[in-house]
DNA sequence: TATTGTTATACTCTATAACTATA
DNA sequence: TATAGTTATAGAGTATAACAATA
């Protein structure tokens, strides 16, 4: 049993803190990716296909935890700029095998650029030490938790 | 400059982890509040009032960073309740000063409850020193970016 | 005329369900 | 009949603007 004197954990600040500080991560993230005409749903997206390329649809969907029909709407506005391509499957052609185009792959090294400056100006205030120790105790967090490894739930809507 | 060899830092996975993390610490906590009829906001709300009682809704709307509109559909919903109260002010009959009720300070005692239990658990993967240093390196970056204690960026919208 | 609170309206976003084509 | 993808529709939620009361 936890002792009754904890302080900081079991008066629930820590938790807040954890949602307000990610908060602001989140909200940052999408400010900066603003100027590249990508949301965050998008910028999670072109990952999971450049993860595993190839997928369907609705494995794709599946996985990051989004309805198929939003999908098929972020999929078409990745399209239209170019950065992804649906390819029919002969076996099956029913499903549309997800791909990123060589333009694709280039707006990934943009978006990762862009997250190295938004993780470097967030944690600004925090020493080098610290910075790793957070780095280590959130990844602890998120995997105590069975949290998917690049997922965000911040666009799951299933 | 930052030496390019960081890892976690620089590559913006701690970023990532904590709008991640975050992000199921406000889901988490929205869930543990809903048996009460609450939402995250209305929560909000109630601890803007009691830490400040007697305030206009203009000021507690500009301190939570929501429309005026809004804030009256949630001052609505939390008097119907029995929760809040609004008191017209004799020198300005124009302005709402809004008090918690004593049910309505229940209420709270009742939120704190919940949200100490929802921290206990989110912590569950950590050890004790785990969780205080988590709790002091994020209370680091709060401080950092100016974040106003107890206020949710979450529900902001102005 | 400016401000507080409120209500009404328009807009966006989400979720559900209907539809097409393949199997 | 079932499944992948898509499109259409309805509902919820959000932001803007109009409004009434008071200053």
């Amino acid at each position: 049993m936890q002792s009754t004197h904890d302080g900081a954990a079991s008066s629930g600040r820590t938790a807040f803190l954890l949602a307000q500080v990610g908060g602001l991560a989140a909200q940052r993230f999408a400010e900066h990716l603003r100027p590249l005409g990508l949301t965050p749903a998008h910028a999670g997206l072109l990952r999971a296909i450049a993860a595993e390329p190839g997928r369907s649809q609705r494995a794709v969907a599946a996985q990051l935890g989004l309805l198929p029909s939003k999908l098929v709407v972020l999929v078409d506005e990745l399209e239209v700029d170019g950065l992804v391509e649906r390819r029919r499957n002969a076996d099956d052609r029913r499903n549309h095998a997800l791909h990123l185009t060589a333009k694709g792959s280039k707006r990934m090294r943009d978006i990762g650029a862009v997250a190295r400056a938004h993780s470097v100006a967030l944690l600004t205030p925090l020493g080098s030490r610290d910075q790793q120790m957070l780095g280590e105790l959130l990844a602890k967090l998120a995997a105590g938790h069975g949290l998917t490894p690049g997922v965000h739930p911040g666009f799951r809507s299933l």
